[in-house]
Parts: C-alpha cells; sequence; structure tokens
DNA sequence: AATGAATGAGAGTTCATTCAT
DNA sequence: AATGAATGAACTCTCATTCAT
C-alpha cells in the first residue's frame, strides 16, 4: 500500500505521460525565454526535456499544438503567481487594488518570463487562433475582476462616486499592461501605481 | 513646364536607388503585417517589389539589414503620421493632450498596421541590437513631450498643480500604449481617455 | 550457413549508420574524381548514395566534414592498395625498393583516381587545417618508411655504402612523387625507376 | 614630341586595354595565391584591379577566359625568373644543371607563388583543356631543355657516358618537381641536388 | 513508449554574367 | 571604355515531421 505517488513504477501510464508533456512545456517555455518563438526548434525542445524528437511529436502532433500547451501554461501561471497576499487594510478594495499593484512588480522583478512569453503569444495570436483562445480569457478575467472591484470601492466610499466603473477598470488594466509591455522601469511602475490610487480615491481631506 | 525632377529619365542614380531600398522596405513593412517577422521570407520581399531575390540582397546585405531600414521606416511613420491638428481650444496643453488621444486613436482606427510592426519589433529588438537602438528612442521621444506637456499644463493651470510631473507622463504613455499593445476595443480607448483627462485636469467647478 | 554477420536485418545500428557513412564518403570521393573538389555538390553526393542531401548532413554536419571524411578514405587507400608483393628476390631491401615501383605503377595505371583526389586534397589542405591535418601524416610515413629502406640496402651491401641516407630516401620519394604529380607518361615512370636503382645499388662488377 | 609612353592620353587605345588586362590577370593571380582557385571571385578580382565587374567581363569574356590569361602570366614568369646566373665552371652542362638547381631554390624560396598557382593550374588544367594547352608547354619545355643538357654532359665527358639521356632527363624533372610539388623543405631540396649530381656525374678520382 | 534514421520543402545567400546607359 | 543595377541558377544548410522498429 505504498503511497500513490512514492513509486514512479507504479504511477498511473496517464501520470507518466502527462508528466512528460508537462516537461516538453517547460522545455519548451524556458527556450521562449531564451531564444524567443522564432528561435524555437522542436529539437532543442526535446533535448531539454531528455527526449528524442520524434517522442515530442508523440505527445504533441504539431509544434503549434505544443505552443498551445505552452500557452496554456502561461495562463496557470498567471492564476498561480501573485505578490503574497496584501490584507488588513482599511478597505478590501483598496486591498484588492494594492494587490494588483504588487502582482505587477513580481511580474516586473521576479518573472519578467512571464511578460515575454505573455509578448511573444499576443503576437502569435494575432495568426494562430488556438493561441488566441488560451491568452484571451486571462486579459477578459483580469478586465472583469478589476471591473468589480472598482464597484466595490465605490460602494465602500474609498474609491470617488463620481467614477466611471468601466473606464477606471480599463485605466487600471491599460496603465499598469502599458508599464509592463513597453518595459518600463520600475520606479515608472511605483509613480503609475500612485497616480492611479490618487485617480481613484476619494481626495484625503486637509 | 513640369519641373526638372519629373522625368523619370533624369532621376539622378541615387535617387532611383533610394526608390528601390524604399520599395523593398515597404514591401518588407507589408508582409510583416500580413505574416509577421516570423513569416518575412526575402523572396516574397522581392517578388512583392517586384525585383529578383539577388536584387534585395544588392541592395540590403542581409535580411537583418532589410529589418532594420523597417524599423527606421516605422519610426518615421510614427513621427509623421498624426491626426489632424487639434488647436483652438482654451490651452495649448489640453490641445497636445487630446492631440495625443487623436493620434491614438488613428492608430488603432486607421493604422493598426504601425502597432502591429511595432510590436513585432520590440520583440525582436530583445535579441536584434541594431533593431532595439531604431526602436527605443520612440519610446524615448513620445515621453519626453508627455513630460514637456504636462508641465506646459501646469504652469497654465490647467492641469492640477499637484501632479507629480514624472508620474503624469508616465500614466499617460502607460494607458494609451496599453490600450493600444492590449488590443482593447476603440470604446475603452475613449473611457482610458476621458479618466486620463480627468486625472489631469482641475476639477471644473460646480 | 552464413555467418551471424551478413544478415542486413541482424546488422547492428552503428554498423548500419557506419555503411551510411561509407557510402556518402564513397560517393563525395568518386565525385571529386569525376569533377574536382570544386565540382563537388552535396546534392550530387546525396543523389549518388541514394539519399536525401538532410540524410547527408544528418552524417556529416558540414561539407567540410564530408570532405575530411574523404581524406580518411584516401589515406585508407593509401594503407591498403599496393601491388602484389615483390619477394624472393636476393635482398630485402631491393624487394622493398621494387615494391615502391610496383605501387607507383599501380598508382599510375590502375589508381590515378587516388592520385587526383591527392593532389585535390593536398590543394585544400593548404586551406583546411583538418584536411591537412589527415594528408600529411600519409607522406611523412612514406618518407620513414623510405629512410628505413635505404638503411637496410645499405647494411646488406645492397645499395652504395657512401650514400647519405636522407639524401637517398628523398631522392626516392621525389622522384616518385614527381612522375606521380606531373602526371609523366609510364616509360617515364619505368625509366625513372631504372634510374634510381641505378642510383642506389652498389655498380655490378664487370 | 613626348617620348611615346609618357603622356597616358596618348598611349594608344590597344596599349591602354592591354595594361588593363595585365592588371586584371594579375590581380587575379595575387587572389589565386591568397585564396586558390577555389576561392577567386570575379568580384574581387576586379576591386582589386581597381574596376569594375562589369570592365572585367567587357575585357575578358567569362572568368575562364582570365584564368587562361594566368596561366599565360604563370607561363610567362617561369620563362622570365631564373637565380642569377651559374656560370664560369670547368664545363657548361654541370653549370646549366647547377642552374637548374638554383632556380628551384628560389621557386622554392623567393617564389612559393609560382608553385601554387602552378598547382592549381595544373588541377584545373585537367577538367579545361584552354589551361592544360597553356600549362603542358612549361613541362614539355623544361624536359627538353633538360635532355639537350645530358647529352651535352655526357659529349663533356662530365656526365657519366653509360647514362640513360631520357631516363636522366626525366629523374631530373621529377625530382626537382616532386621536391618542389611535394612541399619538401629547403633541406630536402639541396639533398636531392646533391643525389641527382652524384648520379650524374662521373664518380671522382680517389 | 520511444527512438534513430530519413526526408521534402524551403530558407538565406552567393556568383558569374548581362544590360541599359 | 566603363559602370551601376539586375538577375537566374544554384549552393549549403535547416527544420518540422514521419516511419520502421
Amino acid at each position: 500500500m505504498s503511497p500513490p505517488d512514492s513509486d514512479p513504477a507504479v504511477v498511473a501510464p496517464s501520470a507518466r505521460a502527462d508528466s512528460r508533456r508537462a516537461d516538453l512545456v517547460r522545455a519548451a517555455y524556458d527556450l521562449i525565454v531564451a531564444h524567443g518563438l522564432e528561435g524555437l526548434r522542436t529539437r532543442d525542445i526535446a533535448a531539454r526535456a531528455g527526449v528524442n524528437v520524434a517522442t515530442l511529436h508523440y505527445y504533441f502532433p504539431t509544434k503549434e499544438a505544443l505552443i498551445a500547451g505552452v500557452a496554456e501554461h502561461l495562463a496557470q501561471q498567471f492564476i498561480s503567481v501573485h505578490a503574497p497576499p496584501v490584507v488588513g487594510g482599511p478597505s478590501p478594495a483598496l486591498d484588492r487594488l494594492r494587490q494588483e499593484f504588487a502582482d505587477a512588480r513580481v511580474y516586473q522583478n521576479e518573472r519578467p518570463d512571464m511578460l515575454v512569453v505573455m509578448q511573444e503569444l499576443m503576437l502569435r495570436g494575432r495568426r494562430d487562433p488556438a493561441v488566441a483562445a488560451i491568452v484571451a480569457p486571462s486579459t477578459q478575467g483580469w478586465r472583469i475582476g478589476l471591473e468589480r472591484m472598482v464597484a466595490a470601492g465605490i460602494a465602500e466610499g474609498v474609491f470617488r462616486p463620481t467614477l466611471d466603473q468601466a473606464a477606471a477598470a480599463d485605466l487600471v488594466m491599460a496603465a499598469l499592461g502599458g508599464v509592463l509591455l513597453l518595459n518600463l522601469p520600475p520606479p515608472a511602475l511605483t509613480r503609475v501605481c500612485a497616480g492611479i490610487e490618487q485617480y481613484l480615491c476619494v481626495p484625503e481631506e486637509e
């Protein structure tokens, strides 16, 4: 009665296959970071994953399919990679906003790879619907979350009541996205965050 | 009757050569728009310019050199393509801001090709210093102009005096750039522009 | 009945690969004979070996590497191709000398291809150190063998005792090499051999 | 009444043309020395001669024709390049022999370029009859001169009377040619010359 | 499940040669 | 007499993909 994951020889075949798939996706991801989609070669991916090129094609029928896999991996990363939770502030909406800021800082400083791959895939998505279908929802989800945050902030009385909910969400998304995609330096991110906060919040009493 | 330069047979040889160069750059530009840098083939470029592949290499030693030429062409486009001048408003700084908005709308609606090529080249610039050296100054120049605008607006009393000059310039650049690079729809651009204006300007008296 | 290695289906994979390599080298060798190194084309080599050009590059990373393979093949030929052994004469040293003559005749009459390829590679060796490193030892080995022969002949009392060992070896090598490289006709080779023998041997008593 | 060659503008057109031809041949010769026939490019030749590629083809219809011109130039070199005349010895035939030795030393030490181009052209001659027709007579002429020398030496009583005239001429040519073509070092040339002399001359009285 | 071997299609680049001027 | 511009044909090498085992 060994625990399910301990003995590799007993792992369910599909689990082994999943691990191979993940290895290949991970190898491809790393190589995209290093050399861009343009410099991505199936042979290099296979070598980095420690398998033969033919094996790569056993798990992914085409290079395109593997790239789609990378897109899924990236989307997963955006779901799971976050700064340490920002909590305990006077307002949950403001906490949420500052969490956005902190996350942006994490992407900029600790995970620039995610931004690189993101840009590569956004461009690829223009020509490859399969990739577009995976990347688009991320943006969509982000936008929805921001709109909810704005609504909550207004309701809490922390954000300016005259704020247009859609406009505010767009602005936050565009400004943070712009800093990251234009590759502006960390101080610019800090200033932009300050500006956004100033724009959203009710002015402090003097 | 006709001005001396109108007869093609009298055109200086270098002018003819320059025109071929421009044709090739333009052909490459169009093909990048259509198929991305990844799908760019020297043979296609030559065919579209109506010349032999060898002729392409007569004018540009390598494909890379031609791509650098495209980058220059794009930078030139960003200098020359603008919305009809916004003038006659109450404030020159506000005019300038609205010019920025109008330009962004032009890029979004009429010249999406420029945005596509821009993104392709930004990504390429990560690996090709020659391209980076051409693309980077564009961003730099934009940033500087915006900072001047903010300073002028504050001086005019039209922008909020408490504004941090650098922060405001960053925010405008990031927000507009973000809308365009994230490929947000025209209504979002409109909302973001409104938000930016609201953020910059002194609140209207009630 | 048949020895275990005769069934191609049982041949070790590396043996099969070695055979492909040999096929390619042999095809390249033949084409150098026919059209010179200058007229050597990878596609022709592949076609002659019955494979795709890409397969050629699977076994040899570059054309240069394949040519180095040809050089090795040639060196091997010079080791293994000889006239029927000359033995039973009154002196081993004289037998050895006459073996040299017979070998030269074989190269001239039956294997002129070896001389052609040799000359091509000697010239190539001037620019390609890899080739030089393979071709040079052949000459070196020949020279050493000749010097030993001369020493033995003197010791046997068959060659003139006043002979300078190095000079004699140089003369034999230069004269035989000169006939073959200058493409002198067979009668000239016969005459030169006679001259060499006369030069080396103690004059017969009258 | 300016001297015929002093004013370039008055030089006969054909003289100017001859000079251009010579410049191009010389440029080609030098480039063959530097990069071999294999690395010879019409553009490089033209550039080195200070003219346009098209001009090269104005004077030489094809690259082959230019190479034939180089062969002629080389033949001319072999006629005109010699060591300082060896004279005043006891025997004209021996003087002539020693002149051969001295010439060989000159080719080896001062004009290796001639040997390189010679080998390149000999190999080329195998495939290009035009080149062969120019290179072959050189060898032929050398051979004839040597035979005459041997005959004279025998008549003078300086060379051994039992010498076979043809064999001796062949041996000298093959031995000297072999040293130069096999690229043997200067000491080997010295030894070979000594051996040849010993072979040809009547032994000195003790 | 995994691989060594093989390939078709095509990539960028080169080069001797030509042509209009 | 000389050239800048142009080209057809070819070259080496690459790469995603396939197939027999």
